[in-house]
DNA sequence: TATGAGACTTAGGAGATACGGT
DNA sequence: ACCGTATCTCCTAAGTCTCATA
């Protein structure tokens, strides 16, 4: 515990260290105060040179033990065999693998999808011999059950395992961690988020990606780059094998990278968000934000006036930063067709993807938004816009085909470059955590009143943080057995008032009898039943908000704006201001991630 | 000004584990 | 103690944004 805190205290020091040497480029001119500092330019240019240095070296030392790889591929035994036309085949190694990722697959929708299928037939086919490539030319004749049953048949073992044996491979799995799972950073022990080499496997991209089923290869020392400190212990690589490059870069944070083989993109192994350097750079990113909120009135007055400027271009720009503001878009950068799901955000929406309605549930000037968002979740919303913008939609969409771009005049790279002329370090995602966070604790500062029960305390938080979600459209899918436990539920609720009924009849029943009889006994009976009554009332009202909770919380996931986008330091602030346990609201995982954010927080917090 | 590589944050789902009721 | 559900952790895909280069 004292070392933790003393560590708080080094992050404190640390902050204040980089303001003072106006160090990220986000945080420059961030302390006003220190806007009033020497005017001497080459002094001026000096520490900003210097701040930047220091921004760019995210470490000083850098040991770890490198990447921990997936296990050696196990070939089936004898008699678990691969089928074509009817006829075992004995696969090469490398084909019998790729074909078990298919097998474990069998019953899971994806490999009735017919891209799925493609991609992954001709990616086997390349790891097949000639031989095998002659003989497999059809994926309807390849019969995977045998191959499918022998690994159901495993699972199931591994689950009916002896207590003892899955304590051991549950001390085996722990003896990993210890060793792998930490690496040393400017001498402080720092958990890795994840130090495992991604395992071979079939591609399961989201939505209607058009690579799904694609071989994801497995990946070999000899692709992995290492980056630590050149006077470390550097990582030893597998016996036999050999790093691609020892790299000693502390402009940048990851310990181990290496290029995934589908979408040709970097993969790389980084601290877990308990970590020091993470947990700034969150910090950091909730200070931009309330930044935000000082300037948040100019730059709104700004984008309206852009609304009726003569040039199309700021035009666009002032409607798609309205809409990035109010309904929390997303920027929407360009990405290239085909290589991935036709998803969009605010620059890449597609006059397809809006309607525009003079009147819609009566009311005047209603916009009607249904696209496909990251990871291919729909946004569906109507929403009421000012008379201009309803008028400039009306503009963009002229003369244009439904697939053509409604913001044809600007992309991401524009529309940031002029946000950080408003602000420095403002960009699109800043308004997202921006109102985020505000939206968290007006509703929180609505919703919340001093004489609630616990239980009423965190439904409240509970509310707010979904109010966040739903603004910020973060989904999922509704729990397969929703109905289910639903009706248990109310069976439950029906089954308590029942009892309380019951009870309150008995309580009725003792009254009476007091008022004849008036001695010691019937009181205390009294006293009981009364007791009992309310034990029992209180029961019921827990049941009903637990009722209500899930209901309201059927398709909407929580947990992303928690840990994205909700400024820890207002839930810090509450908990405290109504002596709500900060356990109540933050798990083990996420306590970790926020320590920065528990420890310095007092209940007068204001985002 | 466009393009692409690179680095980092944000995202939902799968599987593992914990928990509460019987 | 067991079982089914709720919650947590891990996984890795899918975004954002910066920077170098032409």
């Amino acid at each position: 515990m004292s070392r933790y805190v003393f560590r708080i205290v080094q992050v404190v020091n640390y902050s204040l260290k980089l303001n003072g040497h106006t160090s990220v480029i986000c945080l420059r001119n961030f302390d006003s105060s220190r806007q009033n500092l020497p005017k001497n330019a080459t002094k001026k240019r000096r520490r900003w040179e210097e701040g930047q240095s220091l921004d760019r070296q995210k470490w000083k030392t850098l040991e770890h033990k490198g990447p921990l790889f997936p296990p050696e591929y196990e070939p089936l035994p004898k008699n678990v065999s691969f089928y074509y036309n009817g006829k075992a085949v004995r696969l090469s190694l490398a084909a019998e693998e790729v074909v078990t990722f298919y097998a474990k697959m069998l019953d899971h929708e994806y490999t009735t999808k017919e891209t799925f299928q493609k991609n992954f037939f001709a990616d086997w086919r390349e790891e097949m011999t000639a031989e095998e490539r002659d003989l497999i030319r059809k994926l309807s004749k390849c019969d995977f059950q045998e191959i499918h049953k022998y690994f159901v048949e495993k699972a199931e073992e591994k689950k009916a395992m002896t207590k003892e044996e899955k304590r051991a491979l549950k001390e085996e799995a722990n003896k990993q961690t210890e060793e792998y799972g930490y690496c040393l950073l400017d001498g402080h022990r720092e958990k890795i988020g994840n130090f495992r080499v991604e395992p071979p496997g079939l591609f399961r991209g989201r939505g209607e990606h058009p690579k799904m089923g694609k071989l994801k290869k497995r990946i070999l020392p000899e692709d992995i780059t290492i980056n630590c400190s050149e006077d470390s212990k550097i990582p030893v690589a597998p016996k036999g094998h050999s790093w691609k490059k020892v790299q000693h870069d502390n402009t940048v944070t990851w310990l181990a990278s290496w290029v995934e083989n589908v979408q040709g993109s970097i993969k790389y192994i980084m601290l877990n968000p308990s970590s020091k350097l993470k947990g700034e750079k969150d910090w950091q990113k909730y200070e931009i934000a309330r930044k935000l909120k000082l300037k948040v009135d100019t730059i709104r007055r700004q984008y309206c006036s852009d609304w009726k400027s003569r040039e199309m271009k700021k035009r666009q720009r002032g409607v798609a930063v309205y809409f990035i503001d109010k309904l929390a878009l997303r920027a929407g950068n360009e990405k290239e067709e085909g290589e991935t799901a036709d998803t969009v955000g605010c620059c890449s929406l597609r006059v397809e993807h809006i309607t525009l309605h003079e009147e819609l549930d009566g009311q005047e000037n209603m916009v009607e938004f249904d696209f496909l968002g990251k990871d291919s979740i729909r946004y569906y919303n109507k929403v009421p816009v000012e008379k201009r913008v309803f008028k400039n939609l009306k503009l963009f969409m002229e003369n244009k085909n439904p697939e053509d771009e409604l913001f044809d005049r600007i992309n991401t790279t524009y529309l940031n470059k002029t946000l950080n002329e408003s602000m420095m370090g403002l960009t699109a995602k800043v308004f997202r955590t921006f109102n985020a966070s505000t939206t968290l604790q007006d509703q929180l500062n609505k919703l919340t009143h001093a004489d609630m029960s616990l239980e009423e305390k965190i439904l409240s938080y509970n509310r707010a943080n979904r109010a966040v979600a739903i603004l910020c459209n973060h989904q999922r899918a509704a729990p397969k057995t929703f109905e289910k436990s639903m009706q248990l539920l109310q069976e439950k609720i029906a089954q308590k008032r029942k009892q309380l009924d019951e009870a309150k009849k008995e309580l009725k029943t003792a009254q009476t009898q007091h008022k004849v009889e008036r001695t010691d006994k019937s009181r205390k009976l009294v006293e009981k039943k009364e007791k009992a009554v309310e034990r029992l009332e209180e029961q019921l009202k827990k049941l009903l908000l637990q009722m209500t909770d899930r209901e309201e919380n059927k398709v909407i996931a929580l947990g992303t704006s928690k840990l994205n986008y909700l400024d820890p330091r207002i839930s810090v602030a509450w908990c405290k201001k109504f002596g709500v346990p900060v356990e109540k609201i933050y798990n083990k995982t996420q306590r970790d991630k926020f320590a920065w954010a528990i420890d310095m927080t007092d209940e007068d917090y204001e985002f």
